[in-house]
DNA sequence: TTAAAATTTTAGATTTGACTAAAAAAAAAT
DNA sequence: ATTTTTTTTTAGTCAAATCTAAAATTTTAA
């Protein structure tokens, strides 16, 4: 079955949502989408309808099992195409995003399964994501929190917990991105920022909430 | 300025259509795009006041020079992805359009100059159609219908009229695509029909309707 | 040159996805 | 255990793009 570009971004960001709690409430998910609560709750009675979520009035709702295996399609498509566009296109791992929200609602099964075999079944997007292969199956991350790294641990920075622009701009700024290698040098226990050293550079101190959205791979 | 999918395919049929007669029609319109007179008299108005086109009511109506440009500019796209999809995506030449289709509405100056790049600048694409450049030049095709095509003359397929699965399916069968070398071997006025014969294999005849739909290059 | 036929436009309805404002329900606080 | 606050839903609009049915205009033909 098809859907709308509308409902797919609803399901992927609902999918998104519920990693951090099993149930999505409806100004969360307003929120996400920068849209208004009571369009949310239009489109919940659409999505349970097509038997995409579960949902009952007041309760908060998450995606049916149907529901997830849509939302990983959505997901293989954006990721394929990010790795399409910078492996091959020649993007900055920063500015494919935009695009490739456009991108993954496109509806065909063989595009997406030629360019997968095109690049040849790629595991991670250039955000260090997993990417699902046709069943929706991916490859577990076993990447940590840069805020959860051990001090000395070596460690190299996998993936990133956002595409916004503010924080891209801001790991550009400070020379970091997928493959950096670093340590902790101290932590802070004040305001729980932490000192970084990259390579034999001096050690510079990065935001808890800088930390919170890097992940790594140790060493 | 950016167009809505739709907007952009009325554009896409005005441009193909005037291309037969200067003045397009409602009713023509209409056929074209499988909707109804009523519908592309709305989408009229809205496209003359956007002034990308020429129109008074009951008149006809053509594309503006801004038009023109809109148009250059979506069928730049579509043949770009289509050439990409035969060349990279190992898609059949008969099988890419209705993907193009989709494809062509993504918005995003940079991914068309890097895809154009990425293909090493393409002159024409799998159907033997010229692709437009950044600034809507093409080359001048130098094609001619095979109706028109003097007998005995070599000459090789170089596009095809329509993409319209019909007419695939019965070119695939007789083993006729861009590139396939033939002449004619005889031209029937009863019917209009010719007979062409392809390499050494035996001659067979193929009708008006058929012939008409085919442009050949001279050898 | 006027009547019939065809084409095109208008008027009004429908669907999708959004919105605002107000009502209803649930959660938090006194 | 109420009251207050927050969250969520309903009700009613709106814009885009479509449709049907009917009216207006143009073209064709008698």
């Amino acid at each position: 079955m098809n859907f709308t570009s509308s409902e797919e971004n609803y399901i992927k960001a609902i999918y998104h949502l519920q990693h951090a709690s099993a149930l999505v409430t409806t100004n969360e998910l307003a929120a996400q989408l920068k849209t208004k609560p009571a369009s949310v709750t239009d489109m919940l009675k659409k999505l349970k309808n097509k038997d995409l979520l579960l949902y009952e009035k007041y309760q908060g709702f998450q995606l049916s099992s149907k529901g997830k295996k849509v939302a990983l399609g959505i997901i293989r498509k954006h990721r394929l195409w990010e790795y399409f566009l910078v492996n091959n296109l020649q993007f900055g791992w920063d500015e494919v995003h935009e695009i490739a929200e456009d991108l993954e609602h496109i509806n065909s099964k063989l595009l997406i399964e030629k360019l997968d075999a095109y690049l040849s079944f790629p595991k991670f997007d250039p955000h260090g994501d997993p990417i699902p292969d046709v069943n929706g199956k991916m490859e577990p991350t076993k990447q940590i929190n840069l805020i959860d790294l051990e001090k000395n641990q070596p460690a190299e920075v996998s993936a990133v917990g956002s595409q916004s622009s503010e924080l891209l701009e801001l790991l550009s700024h400070k020379n970091i991105g997928i493959g950096t290698r670093l340590q902790i040098v101290k932590k802070f226990i004040f305001d729980h920022s932490i000192e970084i050293k990259i390579a034999d550079s001096t050690p510079f101190s990065i935001s808890q909430q800088l930390a919170q959205s890097l992940f790594v791979k140790l060493l």
